[in-house]
DNA sequence: CTGAAAGCGCTTACAG
DNA sequence: CTGAAAGCGCTTACAG
């Protein structure tokens, strides 16, 4: 069944029909009543794809992800949820594209294939081959983190540095002078992955402006490696007396070890950081974090993204998300020993 | 760019540049290798509508899952990552919509738009509207999960029902009499959510069976309500000594309110269910489970669907997956109050 | 307000 | 082994 059929049945032309559909073309009222009638008798809706090709564009839109290989984070889920539930608010439909292990092939169909209007990159490195290979492509497209240059480019992002900054003074308000950020896996690190690095470099810079010894700890996106890593800064470093985390997957280790160890939060040891709100309320104590907006973010995503389909040639625009620290239940004074 | 450009440019028919892609019919070895170059020096790729249109066919396998309101849990986002994984090792793209909530339009335009050739639908209520709408539509789909009354249709699913039964029995024989059921929450239960509903009916007839006193309690998809859930066990039926559960998302509530209970497990309390392998090593201690093994179902639901799509008149087939309880630390014999 | 026709970029019988 | 042409099901100037 197609739009001729309906055509055929309604008693007028093809193009009728189509324009009674997209409202282009004024139709009359009759007319037009008629038509909807025979449609809704038939069930018709017009074949996507051959929309698609006469119109030259898909109403779709590609979102590429990690591989499910490299097992993926509540996090990460939770924006493909976030930017599907965005785009169906405007009618847009989603493809999705595992890149970066064995499916490149699956990228190259998005980026080549003309099945989306435009794509959505996250889980940005630095320096990001993905961001390369759109950029030398005429297909819109927006990234959720940023690579180290954006240059004039279209990004939504939270503000990894200046929040860890903050999480870091914070801490040295409080008196703590040895500090431990807990970033995220080796080989993210190795990789260049943006938050990682950012975070890193503004932890550091921001204790040892306020004079606190800083370290750095790699943990995989796990409970077991939370464990792991902080008993490993317990007995490397043991004066540490405070974390600041940008790691949601380890933080039920880091909660255990803590635990383990007999310290009581906050009065024996502070914990802050760049947490989802609903992870850090289920944390124990509820951590005094920055959130994470995933939903805010994919839904900035995805208007960017639309505003560029729209016009290729608008300035490029991006947003750089700074969510308040909510204060909760981790952080406290440090409790000096007593002499 | 397009098909014509590059038969011009290799100075042959535009068919002959078709069949050189497709090898559906015999090209000279020497037009061929000049189709190929001129292809790879303008980077040309089919349009994936145009094909799709001709064809009859999108190469595109449409995903729905529940809406992103609805807040997903690891283990529905983990069947997404893993239907789209196994989808792109057969070179096939992966629609997503979000369907129940607001977005049915979605939903709509993907059974009867034809931008897929097949659907798989997960999180299946045992009388499941969506099902119903599949069923009088054309389109070829496979369910992770099964409604009350497949009848012959396709579908992959864990047996709940056995291994909840065997998770009983495991306990009977450990010596426990009372024990309890942590199902999912309250609202999924009443919408009828096939994993719940055959776990709670096949847990009192195995407890009734050995002469144990079960109870059952609905838990939120949240390690809050684990918590919460627990004190109302322990509060309401002090004399349970074992609980079965089939909600991941609660464990950390369930770990962390046993322990507030000053409870040892397994000394004085046991746990077991069916739990995914990875959350299972995750409990302290690790949990006797039954996995649920989402990556082998998503391989399953794609194998499927494929099957089904390429001979639409094929016998329905099913695959009920009963993994085996693998047995941690966390059952153990009840320990009988000493008189 | 409406229709006839061209065109979107492919695939695939039909011919040779 | 190859080409000319019809057809997939839409949209949209072009005419009236």
């Amino acid at each position: 069944m197609n739009i001729g059929e309906i055509a055929k049945r309604a008693g007028v032309s093809r193009s009728t029909v189509s324009y009674a559909l997209s409202g282009k073309r004024p139709v009359s009222t009759a007319t037009a009543r008629r038509i909807n009638e025979v449609i809704a008798e038939l069930g018709y809706r017009p074949n996507a794809s051959a929309r698609a090709l006469a119109e030259g564009r898909t109403r779709t839109l590609g979102l590429v992800i990690p591989p499910a290989s490299r097992r993926l984070t509540n996090a990460q889920l939770g924006f493909v949820a976030s930017v599907v539930e965005a785009a169906a608010t405007h009618d847009l439909d989603v493809l999705l594209s595992p890149s970066g292990g064995d499916h490149d092939r699956s990228f190259e169909r998005m980026v080549t294939g003309r099945r989306v209007d435009g794509v959505i990159l996250m889980e940005i490195l630095l320096d990001d081959p993905r961001v390369v290979r759109l950029r030398q492509s005429a297909l819109p497209f927006v990234t959720i983190g940023h690579v180290e240059h954006p240059g004039a480019s279209w990004w939504v992002d939270v503000d990894y540095a200046a929040l860890v900054r903050r999480c870091v003074h914070h801490l040295a308000d409080l008196g703590h002078e040895h500090v431990v950020l807990v970033s995220r896996s080796p080989e993210l690190v190795a990789a260049g992955y943006g938050p990682a690095a950012r975070a890193t470099d503004a932890f550091l810079a921001a204790a040892a402006q306020r004079g606190l010894s800083g370290h750095v700890v790699c943990c995989a996106d796990e409970p077991a490696a939370g464990l792991a890593g902080f008993e490993e800064i317990h007995t490397t470093w043991p004066e540490v007396t405070a974390a600041v985390t940008i790691n949601e997957a380890a933080l039920p280790g880091l909660e255990r070890a803590l635990h383990r160890a007999g310290l009581d939060v906050p009065s024996d040891f502070s914990v802050t950081g760049v947490i989802a709100d609903r992870l850090a309320e289920d944390f124990h104590p509820p951590l005094t974090a920055a959130d994470v907006p995933a939903e805010e973010m994919a839904r900035l995503a995805v208007e960017l993204l639309m505003e560029r389909i729209a016009d290729p040639g608008a300035t490029p625009r991006h947003a750089l998300l700074e969510p308040p620290i909510s204060l909760r239940s981790s952080t406290g004074a440090l409790r000096r020993p007593q002499f």
